[in-house]
DNA sequence: GGGCAAACTTGATTCATATCATATAGCCCT
DNA sequence: AGGGCTATATGATATGAATCAAGTTTGCCC
């Protein structure tokens, strides 16, 4: 159900929104919060299966989540496509337009969705007068590098259930980075995307889904989550539980 | 045994260095360079298999490779590890410690390697005094970012011949961009490298090169590769821009 | 409220690639 | 030159996950 945002939400500066501690974590006092604050846009709200942007696109602005989620992917020669990432509120995305001013992947809505668009060249000044900004966005660039790598990782040496429950577990650390439940969740995205996050087919993803409530680990409602048994799902993916960071901390 | 650079080799400039359009390509002028000259400091050369950095290394400064090769790589919980990239001259490696301080992968050397170091608290004052480098080191980092999604394309979707293709068609491009040849290089890693950076066993790798050979694609010998028919190769990785197909060859 | 497409599940079968098992070729040491 | 590596190749077999093929459920639209 598309609801219109209130003026309160639109009103809402950096300084006083809950998301500043994910978007711009450290280092960024009030001062700084508030000439941030000034350059935001905030847009009302686009809905499920719009696109934020498309690959080839000109890359004009980068974007925080204030609410709803979003995936990115990439077209490969073939036709098909691969789902990069999706992004939870508090997380930026748009920087894969960094290289040339193109965007490489298209970022396309999973439901109603609410953003803070921060242009770039006002972006780039404002990272020229506040000293901790600049900072800031190499550090939110190497979280997103650090992150893709754990995902080259997940794609090239896990078998399925490892791939599964590492996406389960990643998705419950961010919540609870959130400040939601971390054991109990809605998945924003079908199987067949997460399908295709994991480089699996969608029947595998199903039928995973099916034995590790069998096994409860999980219990699973459509695409509502309970995790039951965190620990043997971090044995899972390997003895030591370096299950961290990965959202945008 | 090791062998000492010469002097000349250490005394070259930034703004003379044959590399200088590859690290940073763009928009910066001769007095940006001789600034970024002065702090960098030229490492004597490291020898095939040392680390450069390990994971968990406090992140101290970025690397400018010079001369050799080298390959980055994360551990995953299992204990295997994943390579995430192979580097090569006029290439910048340690982006991954900018998210908290901390390496999140190892880089080592593929074989004698030489290197410039920018030492990261250097690198960011003067990243606050010359305009045009804190837009390079954005869009370096975006550069890397959109290769990661290239990688997890790869992982995720192709078939071991597709894969190997890619890789190699990917090597040939980054030779051009190095003014060597295109379609004759020496591969500086063993085929398990090969293997594990693109998610296969070595025996797969080994029967694709033996294959590729079979049917006039390549030639090879132990790590000497030439690329006898590139559109072909382009074809298999499923480019929609094979038509010129026929006017190469 | 009824029709219909999309999302999801479940089972049977196939296939690409891993694994296992040798074999051969370089290459560094002494 | 000979021993003992490591890297590479190649054949035989096994298997995890894809594909194919129905079903079933869900939710949206008029």
């Amino acid at each position: 159900m598309k609801r219109l945002p209130t003026i309160e939400s639109l009103k809402v500066s950096c300084g006083r929104c809950s998301l500043k501690e994910l978007c711009f974590p450290h280092g960024m006092d009030q001062g700084d919060m508030d000439e941030l604050d000034k350059i935001i846009e905030r847009n009302t709200p686009m809905h499920k299966g719009d696109y934020l942007y498309r690959e080839g696109d000109e890359c004009t602005a980068v974007y925080a989540i204030r609410s709803g989620c979003l995936k990115t992917m990439i077209a490969s020669p073939a036709g098909d496509s691969q789902i990069i990432g999706f992004h939870l509120p508090g997380e930026l995305v748009g920087f894969d337009g960094f290289a040339d001013g193109k965007h490489h992947c298209s970022a396309q809505l999973l439901e109603t969705t609410s953003l803070c668009e921060l242009e770039l060249d006002k972006l780039e000044s404002l990272c020229d007068t506040v000293p901790g900004l600049q900072k800031q966005m190499r550090r939110i660039m190497g979280l997103e590098v650090n992150n893709d790598h754990q995902q080259l990782l997940l794609l090239g040496k896990m078998t399925a259930e490892q791939k599964l429950a590492t996406f389960l577990l990643n998705i419950s650390a961010r919540m609870k980075n959130r400040h939601w439940k971390e054991n109990e969740f809605n998945l924003t995205m079908p199987r067949q995307d997460i399908a295709n996050y994991l480089g699996l087919a969608v029947e595998t993803v199903s039928r995973l889904f099916a034995q590790f409530q069998d096994n409860g680990l999980i219990s699973v409602d459509k695409r509502h989550i309970k995790i039951l048994d965190m620990s043997a799902m971090r044995a899972m993916v390997g003895s030591c539980d370096d299950v961290d960071d990965i959202a945008a901390s």
